[in-house]
DNA sequence: CCCTGATTCGC
DNA sequence: GCGAATCAGG
């Protein structure tokens, strides 16, 4: 795997995003360890992660002598994220506060590395071999977007919000193409975007 | 069982 | 440096 800048801007806006490693791994057609692996080295802030790995090391055995003149450089400054992964937490906004509802705009950036993805990515090709109901576990995507605007494609030319190349830099943009009804995104970034996350597991290799 | 992320360790 | 395997919590 070649960790090319582009790429790992990608991650890192992903990550920043908010969203899960495995979905991160998904839009970038790789594995989900790939991502926290690189995360990490990275150096990129955690997430809040249901676990912590400690007590018994199996493995390496090797005990960890604390040095008490370790004193304590690293309180505790995480990130203060919001804990939703794939939920982006809505705060009770007034309806009349919010003049552009902006549907699912910033909710993630595969940018312009997709092709591999938007055309034929193996990984999502097959997971989506009979994926005739958008059955995915998490995607609040549209949940947001229900909340936020009822009928957003009433007042609007809906528009795919699938964000192509990286947020931030002067080529960025999204999609635009007419989405599926109900759905933020066109029919073609709409499979990548609603996995069947089952399937996507033993599918990698 | 499903999901999730973190760490370890062979490469 | 990379990521699969493994671990571990919800």
């Amino acid at each position: 795997m070649e960790w090319s800048e582009e790429i790992i801007a990608q991650l890192k806006d992903l990550w920043a995003e908010g969203l899960s490693t495995a979905e991160i791994g998904r839009r970038l057609s790789i594995t989900k360890n790939a991502v926290v692996g690189k995360a990490h080295r990275l150096g990129l802030p955690p997430r809040p992660s249901p676990i912590r790995r400690n007590g018994s090391k199996p493995k390496t055995a090797a005990d960890k002598p604390e040095q008490t003149t370790a004193a304590t450089p690293v309180p505790e400054t995480p990130t203060p994220r919001a804990t939703g992964p794939v939920a982006p937490s809505v705060p009770p906004v007034p309806p009349a506060a919010i003049p552009t509802p902006a549907p699912v705009a910033e909710q993630a950036a595969p940018a312009a590395a997709a092709p591999v993805i938007a055309s034929g990515d193996d990984k999502a090709a097959r997971k989506e071999k009979a994926a005739p109901v958008a059955r995915s576990t998490t995607k609040p995507k549209t949940l947001l977007r229900s909340i936020s605007d009822p009928e957003p494609q009433k007042r609007r030319g809906p528009a795919c919000c699938w964000p192509i190349g990286d947020p931030g830099t002067p080529g960025f943009h999204f999609c635009g193409a007419t989405p599926i009804p109900g759905k933020p995104y066109c029919e073609e970034h709409a499979q990548i975007a609603y996995v069947r996350l089952r399937d996507r597991r033993d599918s990698v290799a």
